[in-house]
DNA sequence: CCGTGAATAT
DNA sequence: GATATTCACG
């Protein structure tokens, strides 16, 4: 009566697990700054309607403390879009950025970029561009980066010893100290690896012309999500009400090997273009329209 | 600029 | 409390 949770399997449920990439963001990943938005006049994050209104949640930002934390009583007039917090006019240059929330997803993009580029070359510059996430910068990646490189670390030095694991090689213990990093199997080459690697091939992705956009989860029910996973746990059904489970498109990931590569194209030499960093998410069902909308942010001149 | 460690803010 | 950001040092 033991349940055989071989290896195997939770490489092939590891996807699953994570919120279909259908509830989750659009793969553009368009992290666009508060000043930026209202310098360009963009309606960025309305607070209009909190179910469902947000057209792109690219990332999940915290709102800026700027300076007042309106209720949703509201003011009688004052729809606080950015009330104070950009003043509209003020110098939206010397504002602080929100605090930028690294989803699932948004890490899975940053793993990808540092498998393929290495261990010696992910650098917090190379990622970021890399990545080709608008808005984030330099110091949301080495930050992260750093996360990520303990966490690897932290792995190593368990999976030598402690012998229990039944061919395990990464205990649920660790994975649950990050649900982040959790969430993401690392690539391979990352643990073990005292050295350097060469770029690799890179993972089973398929490059997908990225930039898709469906379904309108907004970022506040992903924090809700996660929310309800460490805190509260679960209060209600989270499964029950809305009836979205794992229901995942087709992805078929049948990795055995994962060194396969099946990419049309990824040299060794690397040199991917910007967009070939593939994500996943698959078009599934369009909406009935086939329009894929860049929402390439402007030149905001950080990168 | 990058890496680390700690403090700090949310 | 967790997580991201920021600073100081090397």
């Amino acid at each position: 009566m033991r349940e055989e949770e071989e290896s195997s399997n939770w490489f092939a449920r590891w996807e699953e697990q994570l919120p279909s990439p259908e509830e989750l963001m659009p793969l553009s990943q368009t992290l666009i700054t508060p000043d930026l938005a209202i310098a360009f006049d963009i309606p960025v994050a309305a607070a209009a309607a909190p179910a469902g209104a947000n057209q792109n949640p690219g990332l999940s930002l915290h709102h800026p403390p700027a300076s007042s934390r309106p209720p949703p009583h509201s003011d009688p007039e004052s729809s606080d879009l950015n009330s104070a917090a950009a003043g509209g006019d003020e110098p939206a240059r010397t504002l602080k950025r929100p605090r930028l929330v690294w989803t699932p997803q948004l890490h899975k993009r940053f793993v990808d970029a540092v498998a393929h580029l290495g261990i010696k070359n992910a650098v917090p510059k190379t990622i970021m561009q890399l990545m080709s996430v608008d808005g984030l910068t330099r110091e949301n990646v080495a930050s992260h980066l750093q996360k990520y490189r303990l966490y690897l670390k932290r792995m190593q030095g368990l999976s030598g010893s402690g012998g229990g694991v039944g061919g395990g090689p990464i205990s649920a213990a660790d994975a649950a100290t990050d649900q982040l990093f959790a969430s993401t199997p690392v690539p391979h080459h990352f643990l073990s690896r005292g050295s350097v690697a060469g770029p690799e091939p890179f993972l089973p992705y398929m490059p997908v012309a990225a930039l898709q956009h469906h379904q309108q989860i907004t970022a506040a029910m992903q924090q809700q999500q996660y929310y309800h996973q460490r805190h509260l746990g679960h209060y209600g059904s989270p499964t029950g009400g809305g009836g979205f489970d794992h229901a995942f498109p087709n992805r078929a990931v049948p990795h055995s090997g994962m060194h396969q590569m099946v990419g049309p194209a990824a040299p060794p030499g690397m040199g991917f273009p910007p967009t070939t960093l593939v994500d996943d998410l698959e078009p599934a069902k369009r909406g009935g329209n086939g329009e894929r909308k860049v929402l390439t942010l402007f030149p905001t001149g950080e990168e």
